[in-house]
DNA sequence: GGTATGACTGTAT
DNA sequence: GATACAGCCATAC
């Protein structure tokens, strides 16, 4: 069967879609895309692609709003720099306003 | 096709 | 609050 839309490709459409000064979480996209409990496939398939451009692989953290993925960049503090450039607050590799920021595809797309 | 792994999440202790 | 264990799904070997 075709793969033209894979679960990659969704995870880079929705990540995609992340709007600046926002950010969500890998259970919010995984959700999204039907895998409830696939959130380990949306970090995994981000690992394999973050490196894309266009894919603000930054703005994505696990669901308690933490920065998991910082050391995996190209440095420690890309990520929140990145994030905190973009207005959003960050202590101890953790979003403070996480709550404020997170940006649910579910609702935002609300396809 | 089976085993191992992963940027996760939720429940249990 | 922190640590431990189990669940879930796709890719790689």
């Amino acid at each position: 069967m075709k793969k033209e839309n894979d679960f990659f490709n969704d995870v880079y459409e929705v990540v995609r879609q992340i709007p600046k000064g926002r950010a969500t979480s890998y259970g919010a996209i995984a959700a999204y895309l039907g895998k409830k409990r696939g959130a380990r496939l949306v970090g995994w398939a981000m690992g394999s692609s973050y490196h894309q451009q266009g894919i603000p692989a930054h703005r994505v953290v696990n669901s308690q709003g933490i920065l998991t993925a910082k050391m995996l960049f190209d440095t420690p503090t890309f990520m929140q720099e990145k994030l905190e450039s973009e207005g959003i607050l960050i202590k101890n590799d953790k979003i403070q306003n996480w709550k404020e920021c997170f940006w649910d595809p579910e609702k935002e797309l609300a396809l």
